[in-house]
DNA sequence: AGCATGTTGACTTATACTGACCAATAATTT
DNA sequence: AAATTATTGGTCAGTATAAGTCAACATGCT
């Protein structure tokens, strides 16, 4: 069993963060491929699979001349188990209702801030509107996405 | 780590603008150039792309003797007109790049935290993937619906 | 075998910077 | 006053550079 080229790359990045105090890392696309000897896109795939927002990284980058890609490390320090705990709690379905009262709850608990909770609200009140009227969605499958969509917030949050 | 004219440009006219109480500063375009050992037009080039209505500046100019070139960093009285502009900026479609910029932007000028930006961000990237790989969306209507979602969350954002 | 994950390269898009040419305004000359 | 000249900024297209996308192909894991 190898180690993916992936895999090293985001262990090296992850090294840089460290050594960077952790919180933001700038790099050139072209640098890190020479690096480790692959095509530029692969660091666009460890990017999109590794440090994406849903683990608590946001990514900024720009191209032409005096490019670079910067990653930005979240530290939220929040209790992370707390709403790990949570996301567990939101199963695999989760009804509007259900996901109503639990965000109410985790911003009675200062979990969240009101401005977070509307965003959270919007966001799933947009993909429940589209899932209904653009794709003609089931009930019980949009709880299974409105779920899905919670879940990749909370986990955002917590690992932010 | 190089850095661009562009950047030391703008951060030369971002100190200007702080020395000067913040609202506005006036400029010769030639001094400018002759200051950076640049062509006159690179002053455009940073105007244009830094300075722009979407970074929250307007720009006056006047050409012949005794020309100048006066940058207005506006602000909005009521939250009213900070959705119309926002708005007007996200348009009826956009791209993730654009998107994200537009994001990086409201941090910067800390109109949103972090937290919301990842959020968002989060949203945005939980809609692409469910639009291209559930749903079969076309790029276009992606941009569509992303400017959908990012016009709803600000506006709730402003208004909340 | 089949599905998820990883890897590649051709093609596309975006940004920085320059220089030649254009346009507007003020000052000076006739 | 009109014409001319000097002074200033604007535009645009070309060149160089760097990142993003996408889909085909490869590998690995049940």
């Amino acid at each position: 069993m190898s180690v993916s080229l992936t895999k090293i790359i985001e262990e090296y990045i992850d090294n840089l963060l460290e050594e960077n105090g952790g919180d933001a890392v700038s790099l050139r696309r072209k640098d890190l491929a020479e690096r480790f000897g692959c095509v530029p896109s692969q660091i666009n795939y460890v990017l999109r699979s590794r440090f994406a927002p849903e683990n608590g990284f946001l990514v900024e980058s720009q191209r032409g001349g005096h490019g670079y890609i910067r990653i930005l490390q979240l530290s939220f320090n929040n209790c992370d188990e707390e709403i790990e705990h949570l996301s567990e709690l939101v199963g695999s379905a989760i009804t509007e209702q259900e996901a109503r009262r639990l965000l109410v709850n985790l911003q009675n608990r200062d979990l969240i801030s009101p401005r977070e909770r509307l965003i959270i609200e919007i966001s799933m009140r947009n993909q429940e509107d589209n899932g209904r009227t653009l794709f003609d969605v089931s009930p019980y499958r949009r709880d299974i996405m409105r779920a899905d969509l919670l879940k990749k917030l909370l986990t955002g949050l917590a690992l932010g």
